[in-house]
RNA sequence: GGGCCAUUAGCUCAGUCGGUAGAGCACCUGACUUUUAAUCAGGGUGUCCCAGGUUCGAAUCCUGGAUGGCUCACCA
């Protein structure tokens, strides 16, 4: 950008910049060290007054009083304020301030004291400039609120408002807990590939790059399933991921292409401690970071305290729709009562998908609290063992909250006769058109040839377990930086 | 991808009937040694998202496009 182009308020900042260097000062100095966070000096007062400390950190607001000043400065943890005085600071250090603006990280030396009005104060002894700013900040009412700005330009946002600060510090920490949560329960933290031969594990289109040198088509993982399951073949009993994966879908609300998720797998374990892994983990991972477990979501309010409520999916249909699937025996009268709830069918829906349309449409608002679905048609799911004596369904649940659902989990299928078969009739749905059906993976059938014990498995949407610990309206809230068209350049 | 809505100063926003753009904060100049939305006096800093069109004249009306939001479809 050219000088002439910058506007008034940037031309400012940079004499600014150009007069401190005159009078030997770099605008990007050295690190001046904190001897303790603002947060620190206010709750520590009462040990603190009167000693000199060193605060650091961007100036938020700036008050001139001819030969006093005072400002605030924005740490990692908060604001305090600062003052400066021209008899204490001398006429050279005091009028180095006036070159100072909004935005700008400096260091403060000096004893704390109170104010007349009470406010936690280091009163300037010397003071050190670290960095210039040159973009003016958002104003400090309203903030930054322009939506799209605040996405693009997370760092602008993350400085001018502080409860989005405190929503990725939690996720962070969220994060953090359930990593102990598992490692706790002796579970091992891997990593699989994230560019693959063959994207599998969920039902999903992937993205698609080229690896310039094997001269191949790479894709990038839709799940980190078919992996994590190798490694319980090849012994590693008990493993997670936390884990980007990446789906060519549409962006919402609710869905974001690039997105977090835990895999955990567990030898010589099914659904049933799945289940209570799912809620167990949950629950503990809201208490310790958010010290409670009653949550509320967007004026909703429920329970993370387990046991969470189970249903299967036909109870649920029954319960929420009033159609008993038990009692619709075939394709063809599950079809009857579809057209008959008004309810669209694709072409070629059996029984099984009928059913999971039911659900989606008529019971998934209502499961506001905490609920296990289980008990999912094969149809949908082709990594989940079957139920014995129900070979239609399989050992599979999800698991949601507000409404949306939160995890997936299965007794997995360790028949390698049956997988290949299951993959064999994705492989037909594939061919008559659905793109999002799975591929053969025959390194995974030949991995569980050489035999996978008895395990379960569960995912769990890491953004949106956030978005409703944080009471975030939309995933882009979770995401520092969510995905997004690039701005026309003129 | 469809529908609806939005886009005006660095930020938050007004802008009437089509007559050529305004406020607050921020910024600049000056005053002010415990202020805190500091105060007081003065100063408007602009590709009205972009490109066409209608018109004597467009921020405003029309068409197309861009980006974003909500929503439906799809997915987690």
């Amino acid at each position: 950008m050219d000088q002439e182009n910058l506007n008034e308020l940037m031309q400012s900042r940079r004499r600014k910049m150009a007069q401190l260097r005159e009078r030997g000062i770099e605008p990007y100095g050295k690190k001046v060290k904190a001897s303790h966070y603002s947060t620190e000096i206010i709750e520590q007062f009462a040990e603190l007054e009167n000693s000199v400390v060193t605060v650091t950190g961007r100036i938020v607001s700036i008050r001139a009083h001819g030969k006093a000043t005072f400002a605030h400065l924005q740490d990692y943890k908060g604001r305090i304020q600062v003052y400066f005085r021209l008899d204490q600071l001398g006429e050279e250090k005091y009028s180095l301030f006036e070159l100072c603006d909004l935005g700008d990280f400096i260091g403060v030396r000096g004893p704390v004291f109170r104010t007349r009005k009470g406010e936690v104060t280091v009163a300037a002894d010397d003071w050190y400039f670290m960095a210039k700013s040159l973009r003016p900040l958002p104003e400090k009412w309203h903030g930054l609120k322009d939506v799209e700005l605040r996405y693009r330009q997370r760092y602008v946002d993350l400085i001018v408002n502080q409860e989005v600060k405190e929503t990725f510090i939690k996720r962070s920490r969220l994060i953090q807990a359930l990593r102990d949560a598992l490692n706790e329960r002796g579970f091992l933290e891997v990593e699989t590939p994230i560019m693959q031969n063959i994207a599998g594990g969920a039902l999903a289109r992937p993205f698609v790059t080229y690896h310039n040198a094997l001269g191949m088509k790479l894709y990038l993982r839709i799940a980190t399933e078919l992996h994590l399951k190798r490694l319980l073949v090849g012994g590693l009993d008990k493993v997670y991921e936390i884990g980007r994966v990446f789906r060519n879908e549409g962006i919402s609300s609710f869905h974001n292409p690039e997105f977090t998720t835990v895999e955990i797998y567990q030898s010589y374990a099914d659904l049933d401690d799945m289940m209570e892994l799912t809620e167990n983990v949950i629950y503990e991972i809201a208490q310790r970071v958010l010290g409670t477990s009653r949550i509320t979501y967007q004026g909703v309010e429920f329970a993370l305290k387990p046991p969470w409520t189970r249903l299967t999916m036909i109870e649920a249909v029954r319960k929420y729709a009033g159609v008993d699937f038990n009692k619709l025996s075939d394709t063809a009268s599950a079809a009857q009562a579809a057209a008959k709830a008004g309810l669209e069918l694709e072409k070629g829906m059996t029984r099984g998908e009928i059913l999971n349309a039911f659900f989606e449409s008529f019971c998934e608002p209502h499961l506001q609290e905490p609920t296990f679905i289980h008990d999912y048609p094969i149809e949908i799911s082709p990594l989940a063992k079957r139920i014995e004596g129900n070979p239609q369904f399989t050992y599979r649940f999800e698991g949601f909250m507000a409404g949306k659902e939160i995890a997936n989990a299965f007794t997995e299928l360790n028949d390698p006769i049956d997988q290949r078969e299951r993959f064999e009739q994705q492989l037909a749905k594939r061919r008559a058109g659905d793109d999002e059906a799975h591929v053969m993976d025959e390194d995974f059938i030949n991995a569980l040839e050489y035999g996978m014990p008895p395990a379960g498995g569960l995912g769990i949407g890491i953004d949106r377990l956030v978005m409703f610990l944080t009471d975030s309206p939309s995933i882009r809230d979770v995401i520092l930086f969510p995905t997004l068209r690039p701005r026309a350049e003129e």
